[in-house]
DNA sequence: CTGTTAGCGCATTCAT
DNA sequence: ATGAATGCGCTAACAG
């Protein structure tokens, strides 16, 4: 390849480099004139402006760094993720602006990742995808006064950092509502990983619904499992053994609700003739599995775009309405719970 | 955030910039006692280098452009292109390099952002996550002598594109061979897209087993489908209204695995009692899903990890050994198919 | 071992 | 409406 630069157009048309630069920019005092002369020249010559020198002196790269969880456990996996870049590049891409991907493997990976976008000044800002507790990431883009939003809650500093979240507290109590007026009493919550804020909320929403009906919350109805397989089984074994066997289950993440219904079915519990059970997330094949998943739309793709939009608003000096952006949930009702007669 | 440079570490220290830059590189004819010096003084003034500036100069940006298939569709939620994100992340932090990820929706903006990544030397190299047929990024690509390496195999010039790969008409024939092994004959084909080049691979091989075992390929036993909801349903009707239903269908996916055994039981049908089912991929919840499914393991982090070593490669001048790397795969076997007693 | 000089490709003053 | 000059922050010849 061949390297054309503004210069090469400006001596083929006679013009200087900064006329050519203007029209690259189309400003409007060029002449149309001049204006098709050098696209002429441009498209002849095969000319593209080579961004990393933009970049250098307009000192903004227009990139987003896009921070994942660090990846050693399976949750990345989880289908989350790749919608909520669907919503981000969606609408990166009309404002012409691009996604750089963390891909650490564990924590300090992930922050040496993190330091080498900021301070070298390779992004213009972060969307980070997650919320946990004690993020030294937060911390350390809080000290740099770093333009970032979060996709989920902050664990502390609410009325600082920007975020994109839904209404998990609200969103685990109308789901647990919704089992407790279809007749269900022993409503047990099985969740993701403990440190995770979205965790934290969704049980609180639980707990909150249970109370409301004056339920006692019983803390051996609560688990906690990432990943459903060794540990998981315990845990589920565990639930069943008790003396009130619960008769429905609020799982915290679509995903983990696959390995849930198998689990239970090898206990010789049936979903939902049996127990019944809904979860969060609305993940693509919540739908197509057996059987379809009662379970909470937090409309992941839209996450994605208002988080885009936010850092957009943010590195370009546009003021942001509030630092707390909610997205509506809504149920979708499908067939994993025992409906009253 | 102050901006401070190369020069003002070399102002603070009494060096000139050169010297200081040469720091930075830890160049082997610098002092040890200027370059602690040196490190001194950007410690306390919190110096860093500017990417963009050393990317200006050095011509190069160790970035490498990873593009998925553009995301209109569902597969997007595929946990495949996160696990393979996962391998190309790991390769790339030991060396440094940077993920820049594709994020148009339609195959036109998938165009123009790698139009954008690749003219405006925004990437040295691109990593394509799938493989089609006909598909003008490749076109491009080639026709610009642009590094790159695909997931999958091309769909032409064979010799020409460094792909990463798994053998999949061998997979295929593998695992209809092991279905075959059990007694079954009257095996069904159920793919997705029809013109994606892995799903192509697999039904190869999926025929050259049944026409090894002396078994007629029917062409009313094969379906593609992307999505397993409306339209999957009606094929799968179609199927099971044959004279001669199935006894194993082959799946080119877990993911649309889940789909079909779902539907399956809709029709009255068991995984595996009444019908067996093996398919391709492994990803995680194809172990915890019931029945667990008997899948091929594609080694899908292996192939990003590759994939990562041979766009590495090829951006920093070394030979490659092959233009053609094939991940072995094996298969997992466990519950969706029924055994010959 | 270190300094001087030049230039990567572009946008942007300040002129005219 | 256009051109000349400058510099973004860095690396890399070349010189000593």
């Amino acid at each position: 390849m061949e390297i054309v630069t503004i210069k090469d157009i400006a001596k083929v048309t006679g013009f200087s480099p900064s006329t050519v630069s203007r029209v690259i920019a189309n400003n409007s005092r060029i002449s149309e004139e001049t204006k098709n002369k050098v696209r002429a020249a441009m498209d002849e010559l095969g000319y593209h402006p080579n961004l990393t020198a933009r970049n250098l002196v307009i000192q903004s790269t227009k990139t987003i760094g896009v921070i994942m969880p660090s990846s050693a456990d399976k949750s990345l996996q989880n289908p989350f993720f790749t919608e909520v870049l669907r919503g981000i590049g969606s609408y990166f891409h009309q404002k012409q602006f691009s996604i750089l991907l963390s891909s650490g493997q564990t924590e300090q990976e992930k922050f040496e990742e993190i330091e080498r976008m900021v301070l070298g000044k390779y992004v213009d800002g972060i969307i980070l995808l997650y919320s946990r507790l004690n993020d030294s990431v937060v911390d350390f883009l809080k000290e740099k006064n770093f333009p970032f939003v979060m996709v989920g809650k902050p664990s502390g500093d609410k009325d600082e950092i920007v975020h994109v979240d839904n209404d998990n507290v609200k969103a685990g109590k109308d789901i647990t509502t919704y089992l407790i007026e279809n007749g269900h009493r022993r409503i047990s919550f099985i969740g993701g990983a403990a440190d995770l804020v979205v965790t934290i909320d969704r049980q609180k929403g639980y707990e909150m619904a249970l109370k409301e009906a004056d339920i006692p919350i019983l803390k051996e109805y609560t688990i906690h499992t990432e990943f459903l397989k060794s540990g998981g089984r315990q845990a589920v074994e565990q639930i069943l053994g008790l003396e009130l066997k619960p008769d429905a289950v609020v799982v915290s993440d679509d995903l983990i609700s696959v390995g849930v219904i198998s689990m239970l079915e090898e206990y010789g519990l049936k979903v939902p003739e049996d127990i019944s059970l809904v979860s969060f997330n609305n993940i693509y094949f919540s739908e197509i599995i057996k059987p379809a998943l009662t379970t909470v739309d937090i409309q992941i793709y839209e996450l994605g775009v208002e988080s885009a939009k936010a850092i957009i608003q943010m590195c370009t000096n546009q003021k942001l309405s509030k630092k707390r952006i909610i997205i509506p949930h809504h149920i979708a009702y499908r067939d994993s719970v025992c409906l009253k007669k």
